[in-house]
DNA sequence: TATTGTTCAATACGTTCA
DNA sequence: TGAACGTATTGAACAATA
């Protein structure tokens, strides 16, 4: 139960309590007593000043708390380890592909489209935090290319003063920067050159599309100004939700329900794939479709849960 | 600030914590000390136990705190009003349809279709706890006659285990269980009978179309065992959220985007609407889309938000 | 293996709204 | 007056690292 943190022998909430407020500023904290609390085990939460006032006195020490640039560096190769697998397991697959191309019986359960949806799909603080901080690095430092391509956008549309409305000079701007910003979602879709018909090709088309267009989100929320004031914890999370929500909003238009098929971009914005949904759904019945639902509903990410693993281990079932 | 709760001269934290506390029973709480704290406005939360007693000795009365059966009553009468406001809101809808038909130009500002929106699609707690417990009900104490329109969906699939697939009995179960149950919610296109095409009729087809989904997607969530299995709570906040966004996938399939119309079920089964997207999209260029892609990203509930009021206020510019 | 960081459910609080 | 909501803090369980 006890241990040495941070050079004295302490229970693990001290531990989490030291870490948590060594670092802040001295008048982050505020005795509303006398400053000389008292404080036992049983009454340390009595006053969050004293009480780091105390564990400095003990002897704990904050440049023991790793520093900034440290975490920085351990995130980063946490992240890199993730892409690496996830990039090994790609790789897995795309081998595997190539050797059986016709197989429309996919070996493993249909779990294995579930496992596959939700891997490719699932989306962490990180990889978004590594997007952002790419995208970020992009439009800050190598500026003068990049923005020469963002930045204009910004400007074509014309200010939305021309029609009669009832907005006041800045709801106008709002409104105007938000089209802008919107407008390059907007999807274009260049001659079809490939239909992707089995279960693999349009499986991977469609996480393609949906890869790139959370990117694409990402840049444009860059463009709205009231998102780029938000600190950069809560832009994450955000997007990690947003972003997938906006690209189903997105795809709607190219999708044909006569046909089942979905039209998506390709990497080449003069070509386009032909999605046959069919190829995923219709293989294993409607399991893609219900497993959809499931996931939509079972997502123990969604606020006010009481009994969030609960709900968590009912989607591995 | 101060004002009279319980009988007592109070803060309205001493009023909020009465009521949560008071009706405890008395080995609930426990004072961590010799149980005769001596507490202030500033002490207030050292020991619950002391605080409560304090409260006693000043004179407040748990007998004015409502008792469970009157609460249960105010419920009801609030969730009955709702309903009744909504019918009657619906029946004002039609009858102003029918006498002014043809106005396209909606007097208010663009953001009246935002609130309209937001409104039309903010599920309280309370809406779906009724929706609930209406079904709750019907499924158990009128079981005889619902049941058998709604356990036969369940048996009506066959079991999947006649295709060759790596399930277990009981992985099979499930997914038998959760197909049966998304096939409740597959809409049924009758004819269309009518066209929505200026911009009320468009937006209260819509709505009634999203209202009616949300209910199915309840309906539906009580065939899946597993979901009837989590308490209460948590099934209110699952659907929610999650309602909403099976909506939309459900709704893909009616979605023509050569002609940017929308087919969405009459409540006659037999009859369909074709809701014409341009009557809301095109009047106002692309407000609607552009809004709709800053309410996903800007959505103050998701979860891990550091500072939601910020976000809150973002949606309100 | 020991110390560090990360995550997250649980809890309580107090304001706001109806 | 209660319900709903948003928020802050805590501390244990877990993962990572050296
Ligand atoms: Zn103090
Ligand atoms: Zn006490």
């Amino acid at each position: 139960m006890l241990s040495y943190n941070f050079n004295v022998l302490t229970c693990s909430s001290c531990k989490a309590f030291f870490r948590r407020n060594a670092l802040k500023d001295g008048n982050a904290l505020k005795c509303p007593f006398s400053g000389n609390c008292d404080l036992t085990y049983l009454t340390r939460k009595f006053c969050q000043k004293c009480r780091l006032n105390k564990c400095f006195a003990l002897g704990m020490k904050k440049d023991l708390i790793l520093p900034e640039r440290e975490l920085q560096l351990r995130k980063e190769r946490r992240i890199r380890k993730k892409l690496d697998l996830k990039l090994n397991k790609n790789n897995d697959q795309k081998s595997c592909n190539s050797s059986s191309d016709e197989t429309q019986d996919i070996s493993g359960s249909d779990c294995d489209i579930l496992d596959q949806f939700l891997f490719n799909n699932t989306i962490s603080d990180e990889d978004i935090e590594a997007q952002v901080m790419d995208i970020e690095t992009c439009l800050t430092s190598t500026a003068a290319k990049v923005c020469e391509s963002v930045t204009p956008i910004v400007s074509i549309n014309r200010p939305i003063t021309d029609y009669n409305n009832n907005f006041n000079a800045i709801e106008g701007n709002r409104l105007t920067e938000l089209l802008s910003a919107s407008n390059s979602l907007k999807i274009s879709y260049g001659s079809v050159v490939s239909v992707a018909d089995t279960y693999i090709d349009a499986m991977s088309a469609l996480c393609c599309n949906v890869e790139e267009m959370v990117i694409k989100s990402i840049e444009m929320s860059k463009n709205i100004s009231l998102f780029s004031e938000l600190c950069v914890n809560d832009q994450i999370s955000l997007m990690k939700y947003g972003s997938i929500q906006v690209t189903y909003l997105r795809n709607i238009t190219g999708f044909d329900p006569n046909t089942n098929q979905l039209t998506v971009p390709d990497e080449d914005p003069s070509q386009s794939v032909l999605v046959d949904l069919n190829a995923i759904k219709c293989t294993k019945l409607y399991v893609f479709e219900a497993c959809m639902t499931a996931i939509i509903l079972f997502d123990p990410s969604r606020p006010n849960l009481q009994h969030r693993k609960l709900v968590k281990t009912c989607t591995k079932n």
